[in-house]
RNA sequence: GGAGAGGUGGCAGAGUGGUCGAAUGCACCGGUCUUGAAAACCGGCAUAGGUUUGUAGCCUAUCCAGGGUUCGAAUCCCUGCCUCUCCGCCA
């Protein structure tokens, strides 16, 4: 959420800023109830007022012994006024408050103009896309024989799931592994076990609801619960309604949890791949930090992110996002794009975003600045480290040999019994 | 799932209809004392919104949340959520 006092001081700005993520502000409309909330709340306020000051009066000459009832009937009729106008104002503060929630986060200067993937800048590339004397398989026609089985999973749920056997699984499993322990023994983060399923009031707090709720799975429960997208979720939502001291501060939490999308329509070739699936892996790191100091971390962050790539050796990009393309809360993405021989692409794999105070506002999250003794609201800054699926697809397409075999990248051997190729 | 108890400031814990935003203690901050520290003593110490040039003042709201009763609710009533105790079930 935006904060409301920016709208109301510079409401050109901001929407001149919305219009670079490509969303048109109704700066008519805002201002209209704007100035219909302030009278009204100004009215509600002093006849609250009056109100209370009759009370106290009548309380008091009780108290005296006197006779209250020429004060009762002064303030007979003063009740109806103040019900109507507090009517009138709940309904025009929901109003405001859903156009505000409605309101995607604004840019950093740093990001693109643009409407689409198109129109995003590539920043740096790593590794060396390799040459094979061979004809590249993609993953699906390398796992085909190795334990990828996407039937039997449409079988036992549906679409856009899949099955993992033998090595493949193992391999699936010394990737979270490799990448638990990098992000909390050499990068600092706290290991965080989470639940996956979470409240509606979470889903508000980093963003989903209320825009997004067709891409989340609902449970058919007398509460309102989902299926998390990302560990973003519960992770950051452990902030939610804290106000933490400076000492706890940086906050760094890294978790390994299923992640689930609905991913209503179709994304083509993608669904028959392990590339967009309904349920899958994910490494997340999550950061909460005082303001001047998110923009570094994401810098950091997507660092650590980058350390899973090159200690696995495999080639990607670094992408800023165009304003367009950038999602609803992040004030600015890098995606990490890794390369797939089977594609002959880079595709993503990692996206890391600065929120700066659009999340920590929509759940108050807040430190103690001990300079001011006042709460400030945090910065959170997120991203994966990476998406299992999509590393593993990235593995078996960059590391197989001409006989169809795999070999294991170094670092994951230990995570693999010794294993040193998975056979084809 | 059944039965019962309870949710008050950073923490502990008073407060059952009337200047209660809330006693007291601890913690924290400032001061006195001290060579320094501790102790003791004095003072301060919630959050949000509005108004305003204003971190001043004033106003409003907030004692888990949402409704209700009342001139007036931390206090009474209803609903929800959460916690605890006992029983049942269970990986």
């Amino acid at each position: 959420m935006l904060d409301p006092q920016l709208l109301r001081n510079s409401l050109d700005e901001v929407a001149e800023k919305l219009l670079i993520k490509g969303y048109q502000l109704d700066k008519n409309e805002f201002s209209e109830l704007e100035s219909q909330r302030k009278a009204l709340q100004l009215q509600v306020e002093s006849l609250r007022g009056n109100r209370n000051i009759e009370s106290r009066k009548i309380g008091l000459a009780k108290a005296a012994g006197e006779d209250i009832q020429p004060l009762l009937d002064a303030v007979a009729s003063m009740g109806n006024e103040l019900k109507s106008s507090e009517i009138a104002l709940d309904s025009l503060q929901e109003e405001l408050h859903e156009l505000l929630a409605g309101l995607p986060n604004l840019p950093h200067e740093s990001v693109p103009a643009g409407k689409d993937e198109n129109d995003n800048i590539e920043l740096r590339r790593w590794g060396e896309v390799k040459e094979f004397s061979f004809e590249a398989q993609d993953h699906v026609g390398l796992g085909a024989f190795k334990g990828m089985d996407f039937e039997t999973a449409a079988k036992i749920t549906g679409s856009r799931y899949v099955v993992l056997e033998g090595e493949l699984a193992a391999m699936h499993r010394a990737l979270t592994q490799f990448m638990l322990d990098t992000h909390s023994r050499k990068n600092g983060y706290t290991e965080t076990y989470v639940p996956v399923i979470v409240n509606a009031d979470s889903l508000r707090g980093t963003g989903q609801l209320p825009k997004f709720e067709e891409d989340l799975f609902k449970l058919n429960t007398e509460h309102d619960n989902y299926l998390i997208p990302t560990a973003e979720v519960p992770l950051t939502n452990i902030l939610r309604d804290e106000i933490i001291s400076a000492d706890q501060l940086p906050f760094k939490r890294v978790a390994h949890t299923p992640c689930f999308r609905s991913e209503a329509g179709s994304y083509g070739r993608d669904a028959r791949e392990m590339i967009r699936q309904h349920q899958f892996e994910k490494i997340e790191m999550v950061q909460a930090r005082r303001a001047e100091d998110s923009w570094q971390a994401l810098e950091e962050l997507t660092g650590h992110a980058e350390g899973i790539l090159q200690a696995l050796g495999l080639p990607y990009r670094v992408v800023n996002l165009c304003g367009g393309d950038l999602g609803f809360g992040a004030a600015k993405t890098y995606d990490l794009e890794v390369w797939l021989p089977g594609q002959q692409a880079y595709r993503e794999i990692s996206s890391c975003s600065n929120f700066e105070s659009f999340q920590a506002r929509r759940m108050q999250a807040r430190w103690r600045n001990p300079e001011t003794g006042k709460p400030e609201l945090l910065h959170t800054v997120n991203g994966s480290g990476l998406a299992v699926g999509r590393t593993l697809v990235a593995v078996m397409e960059n590391y197989q040999q001409e006989d169809g075999s795999i070999v294991v990248p170094e670092v994951l051997r230990n995570y693999m019994g010794g294993v040193e190729k998975i056979l084809a």
